[in-house]
DNA sequence: AGTTAGCACTCTAAGTCGAAGAGTGCTAAC
DNA sequence: GTTAGCACTCTTCGACTTAGAGTGCTAACT
């Protein structure tokens, strides 16, 4: 890693944060005038010069001013950028508008409500990804017989997620049986995880043909839910990314809109990219590190929120690389807080119990 | 009403015609030598100059071409356009993409699969609404204990949907309690409305603590679902629409995509538009007309689907004002059959069941 | 009376030109 | 190492021009 003088930095640091107001390319003689330096702007250009050359930043025209370069971002993040605490202002604002929501609300009113307030927040588009277990264990079942042949499957795993699903049976099939095989299943693999329940299942005595049926499609739910790192994946702000003027050409605009609206895409990516992440972590990508070529230009700001050994989401501000660090990563920080506090509160406790 | 010619008629309809393939203004000569029409360009010239006195066509510049008005729009969907059936392959193609979704998911994994193949099939934005039981009927009710005070209620309507609510209890609970309280509820207000569980409760003795208490939630839920008169809103291909030309200038664009993305106002803005459509009934929006002003220059396909007095939802096409039409109507159509069809396969027969 | 040819006119889109302004690199002096 | 100065480049913007498309109107034709 190169080292920068002290006053590299320092107009490096200048760079960016006229950059980012702006969106211009900015030069030795705004430099100076505009913070007062008290070098002169030939001083400057040199400095300009060799951080271009160190690959900093980078000059689009000729003869047009410098634009931070992603590994500038990236050198701004790492070292240069002093994350000062959310201010206790906007920390009430957000907890206010959180508790306002009503108590008795599933788990996607909360993403919605998250991803709304974090795009209004930040003033770019947010992700909020579904609390998943990190690794499923069984809490309850519930069979619920809807027409002559079919059965909703309820699945609650430790953790609070639920899983649904409609299943035919091959004949008719009453709801006091329903009842007494999930209770069965219930009392016999609850808090216990997919594979356990494969091998109890295989050791105790073969199972009646309900019992194996439903078992199996349980087993089944949990092996796809285990599998499944990420959830639903909910945004919103979309059209905050929009009024950025790096997305004033319709096309920037299309390709950035595509990455948000393609929703298997970005669940894979964004468990991918917070993969190793503990939880609280933060992960910011910049100009997709090659992960996402549509992402040139864009930055992520991700964290991953949710209960250590137990469940975890994803949530993050999706913007212009020229984004506001200093302030969208607190903000980013702090919303995981608070939902990290809202998934132990209403099923964290339950983790302690098994 | 204004009778026009023939004539008259003949060149709105080309009019329109060249405007939705090129979205370039179209002029006099033009239209004759595109058309090989048999008269000169001076006639069709006047016949120009009266349907834009008329009000359905319009100048933007003193000397460009005509523009189709939202009146001359109008005027083509509801006279002019004849809707062609959808051609047999296209409707191949889409069933073939819907039915090789697996057959065990919840109603909410076929709104997006919906939605995702309308939006390709239609090249613009496609919006799909839940469908939702027009008057609401308990089914079944499952409770099922998360964590010390904590409770999980699902309530299973008529028409399959459910409702998933967290609720504390004053007091710590069991499950073998929970299970009883749920049954007792289950039998005695099966393919009952919320009204007449309330009376009912009425009539019989006071109830226990406990029940009444779960009661009190489920009747709650049933009428928030009762007035929610349109579910969950899912959007697709909102890109589709960015890449049209009348939405370069990234203002116009944001426009279009906040409507898109605020579902609040978004789901009240289709349950009223729908509201007076019969099942397989279409509904076509033509600039908003005067709903939401910031739907000027776009239009709205909308057909509701779903079983008629039981469950009913709502899916359309979101597009540019100059949309083809004739193709998106039946497009829209096949696939509220599709959707209505499915509805009824997977719950349709319990529906004559109460 | 309806249709057409012809014509003068208008307006947009696209290209050219030049000046202004911002920024650069280099050199020579401090 | 820093600075002043200078020549140069490049973008932006307005003014101007031209080509092309389209219009409205009038007079002639069927």
């Amino acid at each position: 890693m190169e080292i920068l003088s002290d006053r590299q930095k320092l107009i490096l640091n200048l760079v960016i944060h006229e950059f980012t107001r702006t969106a211009q390319p900015v030069g030795s003689k705004t430099l100076v005038e505009k913070f007062h330096l008290d070098v002169s702007s030939a001083t400057v250009r040199n400095e300009l010069a060799t951080l271009t050359e160190m690959g900093f930043l980078e000059q689009r025209h000729t003869s047009g001013g410098r634009v931070p370069t992603e590994k500038g971002f990236r050198y701004f993040v790492r070292v240069l950028m002093q994350t000062q605490e959310l201010p206790e202002s906007s920390r009430r604002m957000i907890e206010h508008q959180f508790y306002q929501m009503q108590q008795d609300q599933g788990v996607d009113d909360w993403m919605k409500l998250a991803a709304s307030i974090l795009a209004t927040q930040s003033g770019a588009a947010s992700l909020v990804s579904a609390p998943l277990p990190i690794r499923t264990e069984l809490r309850h079942l519930a069979l619920i017989k809807v027409s002559g042949k079919q059965v909703l499957i309820i699945l609650v795993m430790a953790g609070g997620q639920f899983q649904q699903r409609f299943v035919t049976t091959e004949m008719r099939i009453d709801q006091n049986e329903l009842t007494m095989l999930s209770n069965e299943i219930n009392t016999r693999f609850a808090n216990k995880t997919a594979q356990q329940i494969r091998q109890e299942a295989l050791i105790t005595s073969p199972a009646s043909e309900g019992l194996e049926f439903f078992l199996n499609h349980v087993m089944n739910i949990m092996y796809e839910s285990d599998n499944m790192k990420t959830g639903e994946v909910y945004t919103d702000g979309i059209s905050n990314v929009l009024a950025e003027p790096e997305f004033a050409e319709s096309e920037d605009a299309r390709r950035a809109l595509k990455i948000l609206e393609e929703k298997p895409t970005l669940q894979s990516f964004l468990s991918r990219a917070i993969m190793d992440q503990k939880i609280g972590g933060i992960q910011i990508l910049i100009g997709g590190e090659g992960m996402l070529t549509n992402l040139y230009n864009c930055s992520l700001v991700l964290a991953r929120y949710g209960i250590p050994e137990s469940v975890s989401g994803t949530i993050g501000v999706f913007g212009p690389m020229r984004m506001p660090y200093s302030r969208t990563i607190p903000t980013v920080r702090f919303m995981a807080g608070l939902l990290s506090d809202m998934v132990s509160d209403s099923i964290g406790n339950t983790t302690f119990r098994n």
